[in-house]
DNA sequence: GTCTATAAATCGATAGAC
DNA sequence: GTCTATCGATTTATAGAC
C-alpha cells in the first residue's frame, strides 16, 4: 500500500513537470513558431537540462506534437461546455470568439504548414490524429446542421466552413490589430467574427453572444 | 559610345541574374518560408556560387526582402491594369482573386510575422516600405469608396479589411483545400472569394466577374 | 531522471585566390 | 564578380557520471 502510493505520487510529480515543458512549448510555439522556437530556450523556462527534457519527449516535433494536442483537448473541453439546446451556427460562433481569445491571450500554437519533417511527424502521431478528428468532426455535424436551418450558406462545401473555422483560430489579422492599439481585444473579436460569418460585405445578420 | 554600350550590357546581364535571384527566393518563400529557406538552396538552384550571392545581396533579409519588393510590384501593375470606371468593391474582388490566384501558382511568398531580425530589416527597407505604404493606399482608397457606395460594410474598421485582403492573400485555406484534391483552382478561389465578402453565412450577393 | 559536456550537422557570412 | 574553402555560431540530439 505504501509503496504503491509512493509510486503513484511520483508519477503524479512526473506529469506535473511534462505539464510544464508542454506549457512552454505552447507558449514558445505561440510566440515565435516551431522552426525559430529552439529546445534549449524550452528546457531553460522549464528550468531543467535539455538532456532531461529528451527523457521526457524523443524529439523536437514530438513536443509540438504534445502542445497541439493539449490546444485540441481545451478546444474539445470548451465544446463539451456549451448549451446542447443552441442553434448549431451559434455553437460554432462561440467556439470561433473562442480560439480567437484563446489567440489573443498569446496560447494558440501556429505550427508551419510547410515544414516537411514536422507534417510527417504530426502524421504518424495518433493522440493527436484523433483529437484532431474528433474536433473536426464535431464541427462538422454542427455545420451540417447550420446548413440545414438555413444559418450556413448551404451552397458551400462543409470542408470549406471546416476549414476556414480553423483558420481563423490561427489569423494573422487579430496580432495586426492588436499591434495597432486602436482597438480592445473584445471589438477586434467582435469584428472578426463578423467578417467571418457575414463577410466585409456586410449587412446581414449581427453577431450574437451564446446564453 | 562602344565603351558605353557595353557597360550597359553588363548591367543588363547583371540584372537578368539579380532577376534570377529574386525569381528563385520568391519561389522558395512561397514553398518552405523563410526560416526553413536556406541560402544555400538558393545559390544551387540559381546555379552559382554563395559567395557570389552575397556580392548582390548582403544578408537573408535583403533576399527576402527583395522578393516582397518583386511581389508589391506585381501587384500595383495588376491594380493599375484594372478598369478605371468599375466599381470599387469589383476593384478589390479583383485583386483577392488575382492574390490567390498568385498563391495557387505557388508563387506568392509568405513572412513569419514573428521573426524579430526579419521585421526590422524590413522596417529599415525604404523601398520595401514605400510599395507596401503604395498599395495600401490604393485599396484603402477603394475601401472607403466601396463603404460609402454601401457595397462594404459602412460599420467595419477600414483597416480590418485592410488587413483582411492582405492576409487573404496568404490563408492557409487555399493550400488545405488544393491538397484535398476535392475541387479544381477556380472553384476553390470562388468559394474563398465568397467566404471573404459574403463570410459562411452567405446569402448576400453574388460574386462577379470583373469585365 | 537530472546534470555537464560534447558530438554531429547545419547555416549565415566571409577570406582570399583568380 | 565568381569561385573554393572555411570560420564562427547555433541547434538537435546523445554520452556518461551521479
Amino acid at each position: 500500500m505504501l509503496a504503491m502510493a509512493k509510486v503513484s505520487f511520483k508519477e503524479q510529480v512526473l506529469r506535473a513537470r511534462e505539464d510544464a515543458i508542454v506549457v512552454s512549448v505552447n507558449r514558445f510555439l505561440a510566440e515565435k513558431g516551431f522552426d525559430v522556437m529552439t529546445v534549449d530556450e524550452v528546457a531553460a523556462d522549464v528550468g531543467i537540462a535539455k538532456a532531461s527534457l529528451y527523457k521526457h519527449f524523443s524529439s523536437k516535433e514530438e513536443l509540438a506534437g504534445a502542445a497541439m494536442i493539449r490546444v485540441l483537448e481545451r478546444t474539445l473541453a470548451f465544446m463539451a461546455s456549451l448549451p446542447v439546446g443552441a442553434k448549431a451556427v451559434d455553437q460554432l460562433k462561440a467556439v470561433a470568439r473562442w480560439t480567437m481569445q484563446v489567440q489573443l491571450a498569446g496560447e494558440m500554437p501556429s505550427l508551419p504548414a510547410q515544414n516537411s519533417t514536422l507534417r510527417a511527424s504530426l502524421m504518424a502521431n495518433k493522440p493527436y490524429l484523433d483529437r484532431l478528428m474528433e474536433v473536426s468532426d464535431k464541427l462538422g455535424a454542427w455545420i451540417d446542421a447550420a446548413q440545414m436551418a438555413g444559418d450556413l450558406n448551404p451552397r458551400l462545401a462543409p470542408e470549406v466552413a471546416l476549414y476556414t473555422l480553423f483558420a481563423r483560430a490561427c489569423d494573422p489579422v487579430l496580432g495586426l490589430l492588436k499591434a495597432s492599439g486602436q482597438h480592445s481585444d473584445e471589438q477586434i473579436i467582435e469584428m472578426l467574427l463578423s467578417t467571418c460569418f457575414d463577410g466585409l460585405s456586410g449587412q446581414t445578420s449581427a453577431v450574437n453572444r451564446p446564453s
